[in-house]
DNA sequence: ACCAAGAATGAATAACCATTCATTCTTGGA
DNA sequence: TCCAAGAATGAATGGTTATTCATTCTTGGT
């Protein structure tokens, strides 16, 4: 290392993300651009690649950048990681709350079926989304770290969850019904499709797996939908 | 880094599968025997480190024995994951498909509940055994051949659960129920279930998993329920 | 136009890991 | 009892990877 790095010529740089040419103009952008333009690329690497197998030279190849640029905005590998499943779990669980909470109507019925196009819309079930979700959810077992990153909004969507399943209980007078196993059963449900979707596309569509969704909720609230 | 990795006596072996203790005797077993004290190490290193930092200095350990003994029985490493896979996915599916078109008991019902009661059984929610599951589940997207090792499976069972809900619904003539989409939301919700008994076990017990797809069937098949 | 601050780069480093294989040990048959 | 077959061992090897940091480049302020 006592010699000078003499890095010749090898210009064939392919930047993955934006498909630039020949050679390779450097850019200068503020830290949170470039945070979320390596989290993006690490869930595409995630996504085809897999957790396991994911290295900092493919997300950084992927994000057309260099291979320190990683470790200068994040530190650690550990961190990109970590701050990727939060990205990801806030996106999935805020969409959810705000349909849930959101003021755009009263009507339970609607709110009902506009949480399940949710759940089950193009842009959630897309196979990149669907396998980051579930490569964590693999390593969640023996990282608590990840269970505690999604665990916050897990509960709040649950909470919420229950809340428009009581509102909803009362609203026709429901039998028999317990609120909080319902949507226990019903987000099971939902991860269930959703790990079907990811496993086994050929067994099972978006839109059957809506009817099957749907046809759940029928049998509990047979008034409302 | 030159020299020689000199790191003296260390000699404190600890032989975790079976306690042993000072020496260390030399066993000679035949292979099928080796095969599955290492696989089942594997399961134990998977559920407890993770699938992707399981390393074979772990399993091997593990099973209290030397490092190169996988490389003999398994010859790589990626054929003990995939034998691996193989012996869980086995284990399940054959016994989902034993109770299903087994011969004990010709009461639907019963056949019914026995299936829901194995799903959620002791055996099959351990900790260790469904960290497993989902740790495979998480890289298969990216692997085609963990998809493939339980596909065959996976179909077999769902033909079956297809075929005991159409009998089902031909015994008591329920109308407006179509077995196929039934069988899968009903292996979603099952599926649900465990990855919810795997990553926020504090949110969910055994029995409650239990009521709820149960319930779910109730509301499915009254009339048998 | 110029320059200092600091963003970006990538070769080098150090650590880790799967796999190999020379050697040691075990055991069943003679 | 003795020995050959082959099971088991673990140090050595070669390849891969996260991380560091000296160097180069960009840009906003003057």
């Amino acid at each position: 290392m006592t010699a000078m790095t003499q890095k010749a010529q090898h210009k064939n740089a392919q930047t993955a993300a934006t498909q630039n040419e020949t050679k390779k103009p450097r850019k200068i952008l503020p830290r949170e651009e470039r945070r979320q333009q390596l989290i993006e690329a690490t869930i595409r690497c995630i996504a085809r690649d897999g957790l396991g197998s994911t290295t900092m030279q493919m997300v950084t190849k992927e994000a057309g950048l260099s291979l320190g640029i990683a470790n200068l905005h994040f530190e650690t590998k550990d961190n990109l990681l970590k701050e990727t499943l939060r990205y990801v779990a806030e996106e999935y669980h805020s969409g959810q709350i705000a349909i849930m909470q959101g003021q755009e109507t009263e009507d339970l019925t609607s709110r009902l079926t506009a949480l399940l196009n949710f759940q089950l819309s193009q842009g959630v079930t897309q196979r990149q989304k669907m396998a980051v979700w579930f490569a964590y959810y693999g390593e969640a077992g023996a990282r608590p770290v990840y269970q505690k990153i999604v665990s916050a909004w897990d509960r709040a969507a649950a909470k919420q969850l229950e809340t428009l399943f009581e509102a909803i209980i009362e609203d026709r007078q429901y039998r028999n019904i317990d609120a909080a196993d319902l949507a226990m059963g019903y987000s099971a449900l939902i991860d269930g499709l959703h790990l079907a979707l990811l496993v086994t596309p050929r067994e099972l569509t978006k839109k059957q797996a809506k009817a099957i969704a749907k046809d759940f909720l029928q049998r509990a609230f047979p008034k409302h939908l």
